[in-house]
DNA sequence: AACTCACCATGACATCTGTCAGGTGCAGTC
DNA sequence: GACTGCACCTGACAGATGTCATGGTGAGTT
């Protein structure tokens, strides 16, 4: 028997998996979280072999969730389930030691044997997303850039991201310039829904 | 026995949906589709009872679908279940003749519930997002300050907005400026984010 | 018929932004 | 110890942006 825990924010989703998954006779779904913070709590009490992680969630994000299970020690594997394809959250997942990485767009037949197959020790990556995260490089953008682009998401005059982030206006228009080249793009607005996208943030 | 038909993009959470309802004893579900625009045939090959609508789908979005099950005559009920729960979108689902609304933070076992009650004619409404929808009042942009505001989402620079909706640039800074007003923000980025997290876009 | 409102546009103005050239300091690293 | 790259900052400048005043059209109200 595989034990299983689902962490996914959204309480339907999260409850149509875990039935889906308990009708595998292999499998047992042994624990469930709608936040990312209760998770680590739940693997060491209810002895996991496999998480299944959304990425967005309250409190902690998948990602980080499967650095800490990681950290832990424990034998955890990570599969990491997410709405959307960006490339950059694979390879960020990957760093982080998840063991899978699988959109929700896979019919539901597979997730089983993704968690089947992580549990045996594969590596379960989306290929579609794997080729992209691939072709995409690494996020060529700094911290700093990172953290500006995250504070303008919003639109927010630059006044306002520079307070935000505690920079100078200036500074921050040099940051913001810099990651409107490296995304060729020519509003920091737009600069910052690119990264975005491409799971720079 | 209720017919039921599930319309969401993401395969996963669709496959899961299905199974959950399909363990109920007094629903059947008889159709299954991924995109928008496949759900008028389906439900006329199908004679379905309840349509599970989300919102966001490629091909056609669900409460144009919704719109267009009505204006079919068939006697089909439509439930919209949303990921995001903006306010604005209920109103419209319920102008477009939608008999239930339900957002995806719900648990999975109020679901068959929403189903069986739709199908009995009543009205199922999410009640944090009724009441928000109340507050909040109507949609306070025009026609074409929505179009711009669209337009404007990616954050591009005016005169890319203006030749996407075929308007003057300074047609365009003018209905920024007044969207910028009804929204209280001060950047047509942030006026932009502001109208789409309601739903008014 | 007078009125309101969405629609479309122009021109002028102050301000905001993005770019560029420059400077300092600090951590690696070869 | 020289080199490189990132972090921070300044100042100056052109062009983009947001505001405002103004005006015209047509649809719908009162």
């Amino acid at each position: 028997m595989i034990r299983v825990l689902v962490a996914d924010d959204q309480a339907l989703v999260r409850g149509a998996v875990v039935t889906l998954l308990g009708l595998e006779p292999d499998l047992d779904v042994v624990a469930e979280a709608g936040r990312g913070d209760e998770v680590l709590d739940l693997v060491r009490a209810h002895d996991v072999d496999v998480a299944l992680l959304d990425v967005e969630m309250p409190g902690m994000d998948g990602i980080e969730v499967c650095r800490s299970l990681i950290a832990s020690g424990m034998g955890v594997r990570s599969l990491i389930v997410t709405t959307f394809g960006r490339p950059g959250f694979v390879r960020r997942a990957l760093e982080a030691g998840a063991a899978g990485f699988v959109v929700k767009d896979t019919p539901a037949s597979e997730l089983a044997d993704a968690v089947r197959r992580v549990h045996a020790g594969e590596r379960v990556i989306d290929g579609a997303l794997a080729a992209e995260s691939l072709i995409e490089g690494a996020n060529p953008l700094t911290v700093r850039e990172q953290d500006v682009l995250r504070a303008a998401l919003g639109g927010a005059p630059i006044a306002v991201v520079a307070k935000a982030v505690h920079l100078s206006e200036g500074t921050v228009r040099n940051y913001l310039s810099s990651a409107m080249a490296k995304t060729a793009t020519s509003t920091r607005a737009e600069a910052a829904v690119h990264a975005r996208d491409r799971g720079w943030l």
